[in-house]
RNA sequence: GCCGACAUAGCUCAGUUGGCUAGAGCAGCUGAUUUGUAAUCAGCAGGCCCGGGGUUCAAAUCCUCGUGUCGGCACCA
């Protein structure tokens, strides 16, 4: 193994840097450690743009960072470059690759560069962003590029790299801008690191949720309904019906009230609460006779006005509502992603209207209740502190206090978070829960936000002590955020493998032959009895076949009946999750669901 | 919305440089078979080749405008 860089004071340099200025540090290996990959990664970039430049002489270059998984380079052609090309890229980076070409550093000042590089206007763009008077360039062959390193000492190094992924990205992250050619890539120090990526890449696809909810027939979408809308079949409807009904009980436990609010209302209520003004784009809107009416992208101005139904008492503090609620959002169409970005979808949100001095209380409970839903499901997340956004509601002053009261809640409970500045919801700050999925990426799911506006707007009150009119807090929260996301996530996360208390089915009885159908159908209606779906696989077909059918469901538990199981009154047991086979009494399996059905502590 | 790619049977996919009646496997239907732990056999049916418009003697194939999907960007439960 070779030396690459050096570590100097916490910061990676490399090894031309560090000869030219003569510092000296620990020896950074070319192996798999984050410092080693920084390295290679950025190297490999500039590979890549070396590559580029020579098949696309006219490319001009922009940035070219690693990134949490791999390196991007931006640069722009006058020729398109599609997915196809990668592998012409990966062909042309191995050929200069195997010259060896060293990489080599020198300092040149600002004025020089712009003069070097004064065909390429996205340099430019880079160059005006550097605020020193010198800039190194690196070079590699006949390749030089504006850069601030690290580099190898050769691109004879780079051997184990994959160009994954060709995509437009505007120049600057801003949308406004014009838009780049990006093509993103991973290196590794050897083979076995590459190999366990790429494996690790087809294992996240395998269990895509878009593909498992086809396979299993969870959900679907069709042209002709229109992007972004679900359509949710016989077996995701029991799945999320399970869902449904356990969050119902545990909501009730915890002292929430069932409420509903209408699917659509007046556009004068979205103006009074504000959302016509500062959610408007994202809203739905239709006419009834001359009147306008929004369709809700939000339950709160619905459970407002059940609030609104009657006078409250400060004794009667917290109230607290909730409505699995449809809302619809316009979303742009390319952000639309199976179940985790749609048009339409069901929260499963809530709305507790306090006084001041619960809020912290209220909070705490919320938190809890997450986390033993997160937990229920062994799902990793974290917590954000999301404050103003640009667009918003309020005073500063109302803001400031706000986000104070859940950074106090937060840290006497000594909860861990992360701030997220300007990611608020207009009418408020929020504590976002971001669960990660399978293949890493972070989706926010539930929210817990913190609102003085909307009472204020509504003129929300209730009898205090003195009998004085006083402005209730309200608190925004999701759990699960939305089901359909959930469920994708949740999908993710076991690869299609739920287990026993959400799974569509619980059961598939195969029964051996036509004459033990009636046992089976028996055994059905006892597990209907004790809440357990279940699937008779009958059709006339051999008892192998059924069987593979049945495992490919990806039902948690198979039974197989035939005379024996007849004779002595048990069942033979598949379990899919265990990978083992027995035999129970009939007593003993109708249990055993049951207490698995059970395993859920909300 | 932006950049790029893609769209053929319910599903997964073939379909030569534009050229005869668009194929296969699975699923479905009909028979035969009645099965003891991951695919029994035979037959049948299934297509406005995403939708308009165009080029051409001829279009699933080329062009164009939509719609939808995918990978990102930008935006968010």
């Amino acid at each position: 193994m070779s030396e690459i860089a050096i570590k100097y004071n916490d910061n990676i340099v490399d090894l031309q840097t560090a000869q030219e200025l003569g510092l000296k540090g620990d020896a950074i290996e070319l192996d798999n450690s984050v410092e080693a990959l920084e390295v290679l990664r950025h190297s490999t970039a500039h590979l890549m743009a070396q590559a580029i430049k020579s098949l696309y002489p006219d490319a001009e270059f922009y940035v070219g960072p690693t990134v949490k998984e791999g390196f991007y380079y931006d640069f722009k052609t006058s020729e398109e470059i599609g997915q196809g090309d990668l592998k012409k890229i990966e062909k042309q980076m191995l050929s200069f690759a195997k010259k060896k070409y060293p990489i080599e550093r020198y300092v040149i000042s600002k004025e020089e560069a712009r003069e070097k590089f004064k065909d390429d206007h996205l340099k430019q763009a880079v160059l005006n962003m550097i605020p020193d008077e010198d800039v190194s360039i690196y070079k590699q062959g006949e390749f030089e590029d504006l850069c601030r390193g690290p580099h190898l000492p050769s691109i004879g190094l780079i051997r184990y790299f994959k160009l994954t992924k060709i995509s437009g990205a505007y120049l600057g992250g801003n949308s406004k801008n014009e838009m780049l050619t990006r093509i993103y890539g991973i290196a590794f120090a050897d083979k076995a690191f590459l190999k366990a990526y790429m494996d690790m890449m087809a294992e996240a696809e395998k269990r895509d949720h878009r593909k498992l909810g086809n396979e299993m027939k969870l959900f679907t979408f069709r042209e002709e309904v229109g992007a972004g809308f679900p359509i949710w079949l016989p077996a995701g409807g029991r799945l999320r019906a399970r869902l449904e009904s356990l969050l119902f009980k545990a909501h009730r436990k915890r002292g929430y009230e069932p409420v509903r609010g209408p699917e659509m209302l007046r556009s004068d209520l979205w103006k009074t609460s504000g959302h016509y003004q500062n959610y408007g784009e994202n809203m739905y809107f239709t006419h009834i006779d001359e009147l306008e009416f929004g369709v809700k992208p939000m339950n709160c101005v619905g459970h407002i006005k059940v609030y609104e139904d009657e006078l409250h008492s400060y004794r009667d503090l917290p109230i607290k509502y909730f409505e699995y609620g449809v809302v619809h959002r316009h979303e742009l169409t390319g952000a639309l992603h199976g179940l985790f970005r749609v048009r339409e979808f069901t929260q499963d949100d809530a709305h507790i209207f306090c006084r001041a001095d619960q809020i912290e209380e209220q909070i705490i409970e919320v938190v809890d209740f997450v986390d033993k839903i997160m937990s229920t499901f062994a799902f990793d997340y974290k917590m954000m502190i999301s404050t103003r956004p640009d667009k918003a509601v309020g005073s500063d002053e109302v803001w400031e206090i706000s986000t104070q009261a859940l950074k106090n809640a937060m840290d006497t409970n000594e909860l861990a978070y992360e701030i997220d500045e300007g990611g608020g919801a207009f009418y408020g700050p929020k504590i976002d829960i971001k669960i990660t999925d399978a293949i890493g990426r972070e989706w926010q799911c539930g929210t817990i936000q913190l609102d003085f506006n909307l009472p204020e707007r509504f003129k929300l009150e209730y009898n205090g002590e003195e009998n004085n009119k006083i402005q209730p807090v309200m608190i925004h929260r999701a759990i699960l955020g939305s089901f359909e996301r959930f469920i994708g996530i949740l999908t993710e996360h076991y690869a299609g493998e739920f287990p026993m208390f959400i799974a569509p089915t619980q059961v598939a009885i195969v029964p051996v032959a036509e004459s033990h159908k009636e046992y089976a159908k028996e055994l059905s209606d006892k597990l209907i009895d004790i809440n357990a779906d279940s699937e008779i696989y009958a059709k006339n077909d051999s008892l192998n076949k059924r069987i593979r059918i049945a495992e490919k469901t990806r039902v948690p538990m198979i039974v197989v009946i035939g005379d024996e199981e007849i004779a002595n009154n048990t069942v033979a047991i598949r379990d899919r999750r265990t990978r083992e086979q027995y035999n129970l009494s009939e007593e003993e399996f109708l249990k055993l669901i049951q207490t698995k059905i059970n395993e859920v502590n909300f």
